[in-house]
DNA sequence: AGGCCCGATACCCCACGGGTATCGTGTCCG
DNA sequence: CGGACACGATACCCGTGGGGTATCGGGCCT
């Protein structure tokens, strides 16, 4: 029963080599205590001391240099595994879709830390403007999506990476302007842009939802052009609050209106290893 | 960041050579679910499909047995690291002391699993019957201790293994060996057997300090010789009542004495980590 | 069609590995 | 010679991950 694990090996190492637990821990990115108390665990699971403790830092004993030879090399043949496998298994490509406005964030971070993880991974990102990247998973296009509530989820799962309030997009010379809130009342009789038929008819049910009138306003192809409105002819847009907006325009959150979720998104079937990593590497780096 | 780490290695071996999760959970001393999930997360972190899963158990893919073959040399070098540091430690002997009547749990339990986690250490068991196996612990003739409360604990640290109500025991046709608990009022005027003068000061203490005359009773040597007296001769004795008696005995739970607690003790300098280790497998197997 | 066998899922709970605060001690300098 | 510093050890707290039990889903084989 019981062996050594990995984990503590790596810790080991990293002492034998700075001979210095602080720095140490500071290379493994964690704290000197938790790293003293591991590397004790250790002595007692060998029952041997490895380090002779000394006031300005450590030094290894005998049976400790034996184990930093031993540990190091299980350490290099244990970093081979993955690249080992990785080969065995092909060449493989994970598709992406994602909205526009969250092609950056995929692009700059999810992509890059995914494919540190799986290097041997041909990713693709495929951008829909206004477009439901969820109909790219239906149709085989792509394997995930990251997308924004509302969205038709039929047949598919998902997994809220980080919930958004909507906002009022304004020029900042309208009287709404500095209201820290509104409500769908404040808003009747105003202009809107719109989205081009049948591009997405969730989002334009969740939009008509709130008793505006979907035909009033002009209908545009992207986001950008959408802000372009607001900003030179005084209609108004709808957007989650975390949008970068041009100069002259503000969002002001809507209270009464369910907030935009971020979500990755995957076919209902075959959830595949890389998926499922890939929503790993998405929730552990929600922060934007 | 992130490895794959032995734990889930030697789950993803047994599942291979098993081909099927029930039998390996089994052979892993685990149940089923667990090891499902723990699969999946390799299966995840690697980004490929391990297992082939049909209905009547699962097959490896490519990728599968390429993981296969590195595992096992993973772990059979990990497997070799103990023995490795242990020889670069040298021959090492570790010296335990016990009381007599905790003898027979040392030497059938936890000296057999302590072997088995350092086959390198040369074990001797000392075997004190009424003396404090303390004293070898401040006198350097042993490394580790087992024995009960009451003890002479100057200098020493301690581990409380187990706490047991202190008895009196009784031949089975005493007046008071049908009730369930003795208070020391009860045993007023009994005669009793008691220890040679000066082999443990502090049971001595523990036990006229429940307001027994000390000097009433034979001077016995053994456990055994107190237990054959109260048999034959209408004296008692205190005793732990999870201690096994013979025939005619009864062992009656006093009320109102503080409990005997089974310890595991050191020196309080030098806890080395062998030592460490016997108390942690005492700890583990804590169950008569 | 129904019962089974086997893997997957859902949910709970404790141990362990992380963090912060503090201590003990040897060393070096003023 | 004494005090401040540096470094590892200890004490304590907290969240997560890896165990458990109960249950589901879905192919085979009678």
């Amino acid at each position: 029963m019981s062996g050594v694990d990995l984990r503590a090996l790596r810790y080991f190492a990293a002492v034998a080599e700075e001979r210095h637990f602080g720095r140490a821990a500071g290379r493994l990115h964690m704290t000197q205590p938790p790293l003293s108390r591991a590397i004790r665990q250790l002595e007692d699971e060998l029952g041997v001391v490895l380090f002779e403790r000394t006031p300005k830092g450590v030094a290894l004993t005998a049976a400790g240099s034996v184990l930093y030879d031993e540990a190091g090399a299980l350490l290099r043949r244990a970093g081979r595994i993955r690249s080992r496998v990785a080969d065995a298994a092909g060449a493989v490509t994970l598709a992406v879709g994602t909205l526009a406005d969250a092609a950056e964030h995929v692009g700059d971070r999810l992509v890059p830390a995914f494919r540190a993880r799986h290097p041997q991974v041909n990713v693709t990102v495929h951008e829909s403007d206004l477009g439901d990247p969820t109909a790219g998973l239906r149709a085989g296009l792509v394997d995930v999506a990251m997308t924004r509530t509302p969205f038709d989820s039929t047949g598919i799962g998902t997994r809220v990476l980080r919930s958004v309030p909507v906002g009022v997009v304004l020029r900042d010379d309208d009287p709404l302007a500095r209201r820290t809130s509104l409500s769908s009342a404040d808003l009747a009789g105003r202009r809107w842009v719109r989205l081009p038929e049948g591009t997405d008819p969730v989002w334009t049910a969740y939009w008509t939802g709130g008793g505006h009138d979907a035909a009033a306003g002009p209908v545009l192809r992207t986001v950008q052009e959408c802000v372009q409105a607001v900003l030179w002819n005084g209609t108004s847009a709808l957007a989650p609050v975390d949008q970068p907006l041009p100069a002259g325009l503000v969002a002001v959150p809507l209270s009464d209106r369910p907030p935009s979720d971020l979500v990755v998104a995957w076919p209902g079937t075959a959830r595949s290893p890389l998926v499922r990593s890939f929503v790993q590497v998405a929730e552990s780096g929600r922060a934007p």
